[in-house]
DNA sequence: TTTATAATACTTGTATACAAGTATACACGT
DNA sequence: ACGTGTATACTTGTATACAAGTATTATAAA
């Protein structure tokens, strides 16, 4: 019953959070992760009782998360959806789909301070791996991306990233700590991406933008599975734990 | 004090809702139609006493709001942000953005059954023309959208535009309304631009597409002005009566 | 008059209480 | 054995109560 000592969610992330802000995190990262088998149901009250706080907390992150796709609200309880395969290329459709949007505003913008910016990133990503923070790794990851969408100032495009973010924030965190452990190899080439992406920032340049991106996103595509099954093995393993 | 009596949003669409979408259908309508000041603060405990519910709901509300980007949730309150003109193009933006995406996948589908499907609504637009109905032309409008961005069953982009979707119904529905009063002639364009939409998704016709989605665009944009500041004038109106 | 301080009123966040409806399980009748 | 009905337990939706913090206002002193 008591699961209040193993969170996936880095908790120095949650300073200034509100309790359902906390358990919407939390959530979402168990959810996601696997914990919970496709189509469970969960009741507001367990939820409320599991994470030692009211139902309130619990209802604003069920929310949440339903406004995300990863649980359905249903008359019975909150079904569990989850992130099937199918729905993190969808993920990846959406932010190729917004990137690109983003990078046709950007050629008629200047990009240098922007570039700059994304430099310094990308520094601190390196320092991440060399010090083998997966989660600061992530952080600056997804810091990269939302630089990137916020440059142009078009609040729509970035009210669709932010609704986004959170999902690919947690998918992020837990296939990056699996990389960090078994395909350490992998990072050079995500940092190598990054910096393409930057170039094509640079120059302006459509098709090297839309090549790192796809890149990116085969790189994901393709090891996804095995780093998935791995990543949901480790999560059982926890589960059990708890049982 | 008591706001009861000339709601905004057709009522007769809420049967199955709960308090919560009730009040956040209705808040949402008068913000869009500018009944509040930009800027303006709701409190909860105020909204909760001029719909006559408790805060839960109207909690809930809010959020939902802000996830729409029409109010700012701060610390001292709800602060209504609206929709400026800017917004508006940059709704259409991502809907065009959204509908690219989604031709893009038709191409490759058989799209008989959708065509018939969006001249079934097409008919229902003609017959709300006929007998000047406003709300059912409106609830058509978005209908039609809806069954083209459903069909081809991308459940992150269904979710980009079921977040947008509340927004631009009560925008469609208050221009129409202001339309079929004093632009009659406007609508007979409309139906066309979707006559042409429907032969670009049998045909297959990327151009066609992308151009019956532009002048539909150019159509609004062109006028949203006008009927903007009547129509808001008519909620000012409103407004002085309940002072 | 202006500034500082204290009290008050109002804000959200969270917890709890209550109501209505629904699924489920169990018992009873056929 | 099987179907039906009823009771019970569990669900969400809504209302209310409480706590902590903040802005504002009024009052007093310089």
């Amino acid at each position: 019953m008591n699961e209040s000592n193993d969170f996936l969610y880095p908790q120095k992330w949650l300073s200034k959070a509100s309790t359902g802000d906390r358990v919407a995190y939390e959530l979402r990262m168990r959810i996601i992760a696997g914990l919970f088998e496709s189509g469970t149901i969960l009741s507001e009250n367990k939820l409320a009782g599991d994470f030692a706080v009211s139902r309130s907390p619990v209802r604003e992150a069920l929310r949440t998360l339903a406004s995300e796709n990863i649980i359905r609200l249903e008359r019975t309880g909150a079904v569990v959806a989850g992130l099937t395969e199918k729905e993190i290329e969808e993920i990846y459709d959406v932010r190729l789909m917004i990137e690109t949007f983003v990078f046709e505003r950007l050629i008629s913008m200047d990009t240098n301070e922007l570039a700059m910016e994304l430099s310094k990133v990308l520094e601190m990503m390196k320092v991440a791996v060399k010090y083998q923070d997966a989660d600061e790794f992530s952080y600056q990851d997804i810091l990269f991306h939302d630089i990137i969408i916020r440059s142009i100032g078009h609040s729509y495009v970035l009210l669709i990233w932010n609704n986004l973010k959170p999902v690919m924030e947690s998918f992020i965190l837990l296939s990056m700590r699996v990389r960090f452990k078994e395909n350490y190899e992998d990072l050079t080439r995500i940092l190598k991406n990054h910096e393409l992406y930057i170039d094509a920032i640079k120059t302006k340049d459509r098709d090297l933008m839309i090549k790192s991106l796809h890149e990116n996103f085969d790189d994901v595509q393709g090891k996804v599975d095995d780093l998935w099954r791995s990543q949901q093995m480790l999560s059982k393993g926890v589960k059990q734990q708890d049982d």
